[in-house]
This record gives C-alpha cells, sequence and structure tokens, in this order.
DNA sequence: TAAAATGTTCAAAAACATTCACGGAGTATC
DNA sequence: GATACTCCGTGAATGTTTTTGAACATTTTA
C-alpha cells in the first residue's frame, strides 16, 4: 500500500472513476490512515478541480472549477490599481449603466463597483468579469460578445461592436496601454482598439479614463479616440509632470487616487 | 455499504432516469435510510430542478418549473453525457464552424470536440467553454454576447441573437431540456430559447440535437424550433419506447451513444 | 374515514473546521 | 559529524455544523 500522499490521491481518483463518489470512512480504511487525513487529501483534490467535494466524501468532477487563476490579478501596481478603483467606485451612482473595458486596472473597477451593493448594469468584454458579478444580485452583467484572446481574457473585435451599438451607457470606465494629450488614447491590439471605441461613442455621459501613472504620456500601437472625448482622468500619484500639463489642459478633469495608509 | 449524501442523490437520479418514478419506501430500503432522509433527499433534489416531487416519491421532470442549477446538473449523467460528447465529435470535420449552445451536456460535447486537435471555430453561448478553448491554439472561440445568467453559466437574450444573426455556421449542436416529437425542442428560459433558436436559424447544415435519455418526451416551457428542423438526435440508451417512435419519423436520424464498458 | 405521506420539532450521531503536537526529511550552521 | 532548524505530513482534541432518525401533528390520497 502506498503510504504518499500522491499515491493516495491516485487511488482516490481512480475509485471515484469507479464508482462516481467516495466516502471518507471507507477510505480511511482501505488506505489505513486516519479520517482527517482523507478529508485533507478530498480538500487537496477539490482545490485543484480534480473532484467535487461533498459531506462525507467527493464526487465526479465533470464541471469545472468555480474559480479559475483571476487570482494572479494586477501584479504591476496593484495598491495603486486598487486605489484607483475605489476612487472610480465613488463616482458610480445607484442605477447607472457603465461601460467597462478590459485589462488589470478595469478589473479593480469593477470589483471595486460591485461592492457599493448599488443597482447597476455593467457592460463589458473583460471575461474575468463574471467572477466578481457572479454572487451580486443587484448587477446585471452584460458581456460582450465576440472573438475570445486567451491572452488578455477578454472579447474583441467587430462582432463586439455590434453588440456595443445597440446599447447606451451613461459612463464609460475605459482602460488604456497609453494615454497622451498629443496621440490620445492608445492600445496594442487593433481588436481592442475598436471595441474601446464602440463603447466611448455610445456613451452618453462622462469617459472615465483609469490608468496608473507609468501609462501617462505613452503612446502605444493603436489609437483609440482623442484625448478631447475624455472627461475625466483617474491615476495615481507617479504620473510625472506630464500630469501637470494634463491638468491645464480644457475639459479634462485629472483626479489622483490615493493610495491610503 | 456506507452511502453518503451525494451518492444517495446519484443514485436516485439514476433511478429516475432509468424508471421515470421512485418512491420513498423503496428507496429507504435500497439505501438502507429512513424515508425521512430520503424524503429529504427528494426535496433538495426537487428545489434544484432536478427532479418533480410528487406524493410518494418523485418523478423525472415533466417541465420545468424553476431553472434548474448548472452545477448540480453537471453531475447527473456523467457518464452517458461523456458517451454522447464522444460520439458528436466524431461527428465533426476539419474547418467545421459550430454553434453550441449552453448546457451541461452540450460541455461535455466541447470538450470533446476540441480534444480533437482540429481546426475549428466554435461559437457558444457557454461560458465555460473558455476554460477548455483557452489552451488549444487550434480552436477559434466566439463567445456570444447578452445577459449573463449565473445558474446556467451562459449568455443568452436577444443582445445575443443580434450577434448570432451575423454568422452561419455549417453545424449546430443543440442541447435541449425537453425534446418531444410533438412539442419540438423545449428549455425553462425564454432567453435561451431565444438564442438556441437564433443558432440554429443561422445553420446552414446539420442540426444535432443532443440530450440524456431523461429529456426524450419531455416538454419544457419555452419553444425552440419544431422537431422537422432536427436532423440528428444524438441520445443514450435509456430513452425508452419514444426513441422507437423517433427512429421511424422521417428526416430525423436517431444515434445511441455508447457507454463504452 | 382510514391509511399513507408529509411537515415540524428536537436530540443524537456523523462529518467538519480548527488548533496543537509529534516525528521524520532535508538544510544550514557550527 | 552533531546540533538546531524548518517544512511537511500526520494524528489527536476541541468545538461547530450538517445530517439523520424518532415522535407527533397535519395533510393528502384512495
Amino acid at each position: 500500500m502506498s503510504t504518499i500522499p500522491a499515491g493516495r490521491h491516485q487511488y482516490i481518483l481512480s475509485q471515484i472513476g469507479q464508482h462516481g463518489t467516495v466516502n471518507v470512512a471507507d477510505l480511511a480504511g482501505e488506505l489505513s490512515v486516519s479520517e482527517l487525513t482523507i478529508r485533507r487529501d478530498l480538500d487537496q483534490l477539490a482545490k485543484n478541480g480534480l473532484v467535487e467535494r461533498t459531506h462525507g466524501g467527493a464526487t465526479a468532477r465533470r464541471n469545472l472549477p468555480i474559480e479559475p487563476d483571476y487570482v494572479q490579478k494586477a501584479s504591476e501596481f496593484p495598491r495603486e490599481k486598487e486605489a484607483i478603483g475605489r476612487t472610480v467606485a465613488s463616482m458610480v451612482e445607484e442605477g447607472d449603466t457603465l461601460y467597462i473595458n478590459s485589462g488589470s486596472t478595469t478589473f479593480e473597477v469593477i470589483r471595486a463597483v460591485v461592492a457599493l451593493e448599488k443597482k447597476l448594469t455593467i457592460v463589458t468584454n473583460n471575461i474575468d468579469a463574471i467572477y466578481l458579478c457572479k454572487e451580486h444580485e443587484h448587477v446585471r452583467l452584460i458581456l460582450a460578445g465576440g472573438v475570445y484572446r486567451p491572452r488578455s481574457h477578454s472579447v474583441s473585435g467587430s462582432l463586439s461592436s455590434l453588440l456595443v451599438s445597440e446599447i447606451y451607457a451613461n459612463k464609460a470606465i475605459i482602460g488604456v496601454d497609453g494615454f497622451s494629450l498629443t496621440a490620445g488614447l492608445s492600445t496594442p491590439i487593433l481588436e481592442e482598439a475598436e471595441t474601446t471605441r464602440a463603447m466611448i461613442e455610445h456613451t452618453v455621459g462622462k469617459v472615465i479614463v483609469v490608468a496608473t501613472g507609468n501609462k501617462i504620456g505613452v503612446v502605444s500601437n493603436f489609437k483609440t479616440v482623442s484625448p478631447d472625448r475624455v472627461d475625466i482622468l483617474v491615476t495615481d500619484s507617479h504620473g510625472g509632470e506630464i500630469i501637470a500639463q494634463m491638468e491645464t489642459h480644457e475639459g479634462l478633469q485629472v483626479v489622483i487616487a490615493d493610495t491610503k495608509e
């Protein structure tokens, strides 16, 4: 009898494959370990998405893990992005319909916005938004369709724009890879640029751009819209002197998000 | 043998799948638990939309008052669904563009189809398809947009149909909650019915319906399309005598998926 | 109306989460 | 080479939650 954990796991999985379910007491007897150890084995297998944990044992898992690997989230400027999210959330009002495009900064915005517990409609092409909205009854999530891009966990392209053209939002929250007063908003992906542009064009209220300081003054490959279309820029305190120029730009309100404590 | 709640549920569902009905007294005897426990099991299954509760037992759903929980449903007939998936995958050819609607059976189809390593385009409203296609370079995944439905892990509604109306596929693989020769395809959710209908209408090739045996002869709330529009039905061996009628139906090819060994 | 099935409440039992301690494998330090 | 050290898997002890079954009143079915 294999005494190592990996051997037990293999045995458990084969039992589940054979019978559909297993129970803790039987496994403990068959493998000559305590029930506690079996429980820990099952918990681990469940965490890896290999089995479905139930009271008293486990069952085969045909469906997928609910919680995917989006935990990696904002690896670059987590504190700044979280602060930006909080700041933008304070601008959202009950009943708003929001366009939110994809990206790690706007993901943090969605996280902060759904936490408000306000009645909202969110229209986004960020697939990961699902996990944030899933358990929030008060948020209606409309996902843009289109071609799925694994790298960015988003959908984009002309099919997305088609759906966007049917919806008018009263605020757009746009993450960018580059924001410059001369070149406007820009992203490295053509399809993303198209979808983002469609969102902005179908917004009747404020267009809020979110960008960490390192994006300010940067120009990426594909232009989305000109800077004049932007009403509010929410960024952090690392934008450098270009921020000062932007603050004097007519029609553009610059908000610096506080990374508190 | 000591059985856990989940194991009992599985057994009860398989009994219902085979015989159509179950009664409390028999189950209590077969599973060596009190009738009260069986009643509680049945109540729970009914609450999740998996069975229809009656006095003295339960029956297969004749109609569906509530939206079944996807996670629960996914573990209903794992072997049968896997077999159906494998069978449908053998009908798919290199270069196909497939419409696949949402549901736990079609999910298994997607799983089997992407494993083929063929170059394909999959258009679906099943959100979980993302995890199956994420690491398969040869599959282009187009996600239908629309309102997200947490309980069924899908998007649906008029916005989805809008996107679907732009795409013509050469095969449609459709999961249903009810398939009857008189009433046709039906589902418990209006929006799903609409999206599925749009998919079928924009398919130029074969329409393949997948359904485990317990769905055969069942009528749910909202009709999708008439049975004449269906070319192939892939099901398992638990369909009962209605299958024989279907096999004689003109223009409908019935395929029984083998749950190997 | 009588029998069967159900709903409800409550207590016991089973399974669980959590914390702590033990012991072996490997590593670092002297 | 010995000691101390951490890391990991394991099991015991504790209190908590879930599940189960009995008892009794109520409803449904025949």
